[in-house]
DNA sequence: CTATACTATGAAAGCGCTTTCTGAAAACGC
DNA sequence: GCGTTTTCAGAAAGCGCTTTCATAGTATAG
């Protein structure tokens, strides 16, 4: 606070003036080598930091990008923000982080990142609805969105992975390698992009092998320990038969493993279970859960990438999909020891 | 981008000068409720949000806190980045975050974070070094640390919680409860204040106790797994003796269990365990972890909280200290079925 | 040696707000 | 009914930068 210096402190020191101080700044324009470094030297005297809203105002550019949450507390996030953290850092991009599941409770409808603040919107599924999404779309503002593709009329980059063919991959295996024949599809939450997708490589997978589709078989998760024990608790209760349980992501295999175990069913002698996700906890289940690696790291580090083009008014991929990648463990049965 | 509407559009659409304009959107002086709702009307209409550099440069507030972290990408932070947006969001505060590792391969030392961008720091243990940190506390720039104490020349608030009691407890339940007597101590990084306090407890347990401190059994787990499993796996090759392991937090518990298993340990027959941190996937771990639950989303919360009345000029705890409780599953030999 | 083209710099106009100062009109007091 | 307060609103001065435009000085060409 008290007396922070200024860029005309600066000039003053260095006995320019404020434009030439700018220029070095910015290396907006050539400035004699000697001048400069009186200027660089009065920067570093004054321990001077450039005035970001001051800038901002004069340049009309914030250098800040926006992430638009829905619930920041996910275990899913932490690799992404990682992700998104590092390239934008790299790129000379603050971030600005907003939930909007906290949100929610709040009288007042600021609106916690948008033009005003930030260059452009990372935008996570749901995170933001489709009238906001349209008018941003509208005034030409940068957005890219992540796992879930826009509405057909709005033309917004998306950032997503391979949710069908990774499915499609790890249903082939529980029925290739381990003979499942009934096999157990566990949604994630209603509208869940990524859900839907996987659960098309589900059914792709069987009608590859002409096993039948049963619509028993097919019920919430969640992506939710709880609810994905209940459901699979329900359906033991039910007397439903089937060998395998394919989970849709990782938080639902916690629940299963859990709801299988207090059944008497041994993983995978009795059922075999893959998940989807690879999330960080996957090889620390008993047992190791088998699962499809999906790359939201990079996830992350691509939607900034396509956001910062976007910008910088380059062209942009609209959709970027990333591929996802088996990974065997034992709880679908190989491996054992 | 386009043409977004300002303050002056706002006016002229309803007819006043923007002085009134900046009165309705802040309430900062009384205006006639008449004049307001046509103002209100007119912001409506044109979809305006005021720019927020240009109210910071006018009203010398960002609105914003900046957190500074060490690696965004650790589990560790996600209960407390939750904790932290929904304190900062609710009070109307924007959330500015840098992740200080990898900033470190940058080449120029852009300050990412600081007065010239946000109204307040949060600064997680280590992300800051005490150059920094100094210079911020003389210009009387409102910062808070989480989960590591100031250097004493410095007036630093602190958000922290009771390491210490809370590893006596668990060691305490591990003697007590399970007549432990010779208890694997793992350490976190080097200068890690949670890992140094936890030592304290861990040896005023067995001061307590009449056990003699045996330095053979403290070493580095880095709250890290494949650190932890390393310096376990080390151990047991040297034919060390104990009957127990305090894995100093949740990481290291997860290189440890599969260390003890690996060499044939029967966990907690053999060797029993116990964690700190009852991170989300301590339940999980086969057996469920014993461990040591620590309020971190409560770190974030009352770290805002605690900023802000920083900000505001108002009172505030040099150092607040939030509790933790033992959590019992079963790797301690509890609860065995 | 003059005309032309650079080069390096400064002056000044904003960017979109907040806030202080000022004043007109309405309300009040006696 | 006149002075005084109160209420409401506008004018204008910045906040700390970037950027355009202008210009002095210097180099280059013919």
């Amino acid at each position: 606070m008290s007396t922070r210096a200024t860029i005309s402190d600066v000039a003053k020191q260095s006995g320019v003036s404020i434009s030439t101080v700018s220029r070095v700044l910015n290396g907006t324009a050539v400035v004699d080598e000697e001048t400069a470094e009186r200027v660089r030297n009065a920067i570093e005297a004054l321990s001077y930091t450039p005035h970001a809203a001051a800038r901002t105002l004069a340049s009309r550019r914030t250098n800040t990008i926006g992430l638009l949450l829905l619930d920041i507390g996910g275990e899913f996030y932490t690799p992404m923000l990682r992700g998104i953290e590092a390239v934008a850092s790299e790129a000379g991009f603050d971030l600005l982080i907003h939930s909007t599941i906290t949100a929610a409770s709040g009288k007042v409808t600021r609106r916690a990142l948008g033009e005003h603040n930030t260059d452009g919107l990372l935008v996570f599924t749901g995170a933001l609805d489709v009238a906001e999404l349209t008018r941003l779309n509208e005034i030409g503002f940068p957005v890219v969105l992540l796992h879930e593709s826009a509405p057909d009329s709005l033309d917004i980059p998306v950032i997503t992975i391979e949710n069908q063919s990774g499915a499609q991959k790890v249903v082939d295996h529980l029925i290739d390698a381990h003979g499942c024949k009934r096999i157990v599809y566990l949604r994630g939450p209603a509208d869940n992009e990524d859900s839907a997708q996987r659960e098309k490589g589900y059914r792709q997978s069987l009608r590859k092998h002409n096993l039948p589709y049963d619509p028993c078989l097919v019920a919430q998760g969640g992506y939710e320990p709880n609810q994905a024990h209940a459901t699979v608790a329900q359906m033991l209760s039910d007397g439903l038969e089937f060998d395998a349980i394919f989970t849709g992501d990782d938080d639902n295999a916690v629940g299963v493993i859990q709801a299988l175990r207090e059944a008497g069913r041994r993983i995978p002698e009795d059922v075999a279970v893959a998940g989807f996700d690879d999330s960080l906890f996957a090889r620390i289940l008993t047992p190791p859960l088998t699962t499809v690696r999906a790359p939201i790291e990079q996830v992350g580090r691509e939607s900034v990438r396509q956001l910062i083009r976007l910008i910088r008014g380059e062209e942009v991929e609209t959709s970027l999909v990333l591929p996802t990648e088996l990974v065997i463990r034992q709880s679908c049965g190989c491996n054992r020891q």
